[in-house]
DNA sequence: TCAATATATACGAAATTACACATATGTTAT
DNA sequence: ATAACATATGTGTAATTTCGTATATATTGA
């Protein structure tokens, strides 16, 4: 993981954010991202590919839904980064994780 | 100090290098850091007001030389993010370290 | 098989960022 | 005051990134 390629990627709102908010809920799938950051279908896809591609997440696949976490195999410096970026700046993903929750919690399982 | 600008700053070769080397090497004006990096004056110079003006670090005029450190007032989740890039990623700057240490340590002062 | 839903990607346009080159500013010593 | 050196910045251009729209792929259930 070139640290420069990482920081790339996290140089972006969405991608930043989407990552906070899987590191807060452990999971999110693609509808849950796009309702809580309140983006279109094809940008919430693209930035989350790009996070794939560079291993920053990975994506499972549970019948029509995609789920990403947290690459298991990021290293320990990238997890200690992404750790203390959200343990430090609330602020700045607090609303979204807000929605993330309370869709996951809803009745209706999924989007 | 929005998170997703911090990233953007430390998202270019350039910059993120010149912050590793000076979160290394305490300090460091901006002729040595031509030198270690083997840039240009103009695009040197460039990248480390861009890392002033948006709070990373922090300059000192002493003659003719500026000097640049790490500004006292970063946030420390942002110290710790620096920290641990530094500590897990030599490989990517240390050859550029060395340059640096060799010439701060030359008889000739600086440049 | 077909419709509905979720996700991914292709592609050209728009926005942003990085760069090279020239020049300006600030400091020191003569 | 002038020359020499270190650093900063203005400007147009090139490269990169992001985006919107349309379309493709994958899964499920009727």
């Amino acid at each position: 993981m070139n640290p420069c390629k990482f920081y790339k990627c996290l140089a972006d709102d969405t991608r930043l954010k989407s990552i906070m908010l899987i590191q807060q809920a452990d999971e999110a799938c693609v509808c849950d991202l796009m309702a809580a950051l309140e983006l279109d279908q094809p940008k919430t896809s693209r930035h989350l590919a790009e996070l794939r591609k560079c291993g920053i997440l990975q994506d499972e696949r549970r019948g029509k839904w995609v789920y990403y976490r947290l690459h298991p195999e990021l290293p320990d410096w990238a997890k200690t980064v992404i750790n203390a970026t959200a343990q430090h700046n609330k602020d700045y993903y607090q609303a979204a994780l807000d929605k993330l929750l309370s869709c996951k919690s809803s009745v209706n399982n999924c989007c």
